[in-house]
Parts: C-alpha cells; structure tokens; sequence
DNA sequence: CAACATAGTCAAGCAAGCTTTACTATGTGC
DNA sequence: GCACATAGTAAAGCTTGCTTGACTATGTTG
C-alpha cells in the first residue's frame, strides 16, 4: 500500500502534462478574473465570448463562418455575438454583398478593449517573467509553438 | 485599420500565455478522450471525475474533507463520488472513528485504473518528448512548476 | 418561375457541474 | 440529558455552453 502511494505522489509529481494543465488553469482563471474585475457593466465577459475574437476578421465575419471556425453551431454563436452586441464589443451590419448575411464586426471601444486584453495578457506575462526569469519565459512560448504546430490537426 | 489589425494579429502571436492556453486544452482534450476509449463501460470519465483523484488520502477521505480541499460544496463532492462508486473507482466505507462519517477509498482496480492513467500521460509526454526533445520538455517542467509554486496562493 | 439552398433567428432542450434548502443520524459540550 | 454541531443524503434549481428543430427571408439554379 505504502509502495502504491509512493509511486503515485512520485509519479504525479513528476507529470509534466499535470502541472502544464494546473498552471493554464490557475492563469486563465487569474486572467478572466482581472478582466472581469475592471468592466463592471452588466454582463460578465465569459469564455465562450473570448472564442469570438480570435476568429473575427477586420472587415467583419458572418455568423455562419465563425460558427465553421469555432466548430459549433451557427445558433450557438449568434447567442454569444448578441451578448458582445450588448456589451458594445460589436456590432451587426448586413453584408453588402448577400441580402441574407450579416458582418460580425468590432466597434472601436471593443477593438480597444481587446487591445486591453492583450495587454493584460502582456502584463501577466511580463509578471511571470520577474519570477522565472525572461529566457525561461521565452524558451517556454517556443516550446508551446512546437508542440502547438504538431497537435494542432495530428493526435498527440 | 491595416495599422489596428497587424498589431492584433502580431501581438497574439507573441502572447505565450494564450499559446500555453491553447496546447493545455487541446492536450487535455486529448487525454480525455484517450481514457474514454479505453473504457466502454455505462458511464464516461469527465473532468469533475477527475478531479477528486489528487484529492484521494490512501486511507481513504471524507466526503467534507474533499469539498474543503476542492473548495466545493460537500454535496457536489458526493455526486461525483457516487459516479466513482458506479464505475468501480472508489467505494465507500464506515470510517471508525466516527458513526457519521464515511471514507471513500480507492478500490483495487481504481489504483491500477488511476496508475494506467498516469501512464497515459507519461506516454502522451514521451510523444511530446519526440517532438521537441527531451531537454525542451524537461525544462517545460521546470519554468511550469516554479510558475506554479508562485501562483498557487498569490495573484500573479 | 419553381425548387432548392443558405443566412439568420427563435425557442426549446440538454449535459455538466455546480449551489441552495431541507432533512436524518450521529457526535460533543455544558 | 439537552442543545448544538457535524457527516452525509436527497431533491430541486441554476449557469454555462452548447444542440436540435422549426421558421423567415433572401439568394441561386435548372
């Protein structure tokens, strides 16, 4: 029994993927949080609504494409897109070029607040860069990139 | 605009964070789905399943002193153990020293379950390992276990 | 122009992972 | 022994983040 415990607390420690998977956890939370924490409007910026942003060209998505991209349902994105319509983040305009379609795009106050985002983001990561140093911080945003470009379509 | 969009599209990039984000998802969704294709039984593994192991004493743990530990309520505790139980992972006995209390515990194949998939991840780490080398990965390891000694209790 | 396809919306429903309220049974302090 | 605290259970309800089905309006094609 004692054999079993050991071998577990050891090997738990040792899990690479373990403490990969608490950090981003323990970050994203700290991140969200810092970010909910200086806009006190009415509806609170979740994470559905953050996987929006990444996907919204410039000139404006359609629905239905960022619902490919995200590869959810278009329904489930025009439920979050309504939500950043009325925290100001975007707004609809039709699409010139199809009566039907509508562009998803930002408004000025969101594509600064996204900017604020990044920001954070920055600040954080220059925070975790005092602790451990720049080179780590560096060599491990190299590391990440690899193995991103490698899992990104291939299992791991 | 063009101004706007490549400093969105630099800045992402750059941003180790969501990169570190971005591979913990997809790795944890891939571990996931690795376990729940080992096991065809009723019902499916889930995250809140999981979550309970690292909390589980060798001798067992009360249903309270899990909800302390995950800060959660002691019922929420209790649904996921009683899933545990179904699945052949924990069970629960009388603990001795009180006639209240009961102590959930690793069955004989919850160890070996739990240790196979520990092994998963060492082998999911030992794929990484082949991407981006053992010495990447080692060092991943270490920048992520400081980080996480700093973060644990303090704001980052 | 008829038939079909597509963009978006509306509404209902569902699984996951919780919380809250209420209760029973056992233990503890005065 | 009585009042109170604590371990666990039971049931309902909530939020998040989806899906599914049904519908309208516009576009496309033979």
């Amino acid at each position: 029994m004692a054999d079993f415990n050991s071998t577990l607390e050891r090997r738990k420690a040792e899990s690479t993927l373990q403490v990969l998977f608490k950090v981003a956890r323990l970050l994203n939370e700290q991140a969200i949080g810092r970010v909910n924490r200086e806009r006190r409007s009415g509806l609170r910026l979740r994470p559905s609504h953050m996987a929006v942003f990444p996907h919204l060209a410039l000139e404006g998505s359609r629905i239905t494409v960022l619902a490919e991209k995200m590869q959810i349902s278009k329904q489930a994105v025009a439920q979050v897109v309504e939500d950043l319509e009325q925290m100001g983040f975007v707004r609809r305009v039709p699409d010139p070029s199809d009566g039907r379609a509508k562009l998803v795009q930002f408004t000025k106050s969101g594509r600064n607040s996204m900017l604020q985002g990044l920001d954070l983001l920055s600040s954080m990561e220059q925070e975790l860069a005092d602790i451990v140093g720049t080179k780590r911080i560096s060599e491990l945003g190299k590391t990440l990139s690899i193995i991103l470009t490698h899992i990104d379509d291939s299992p791991v």
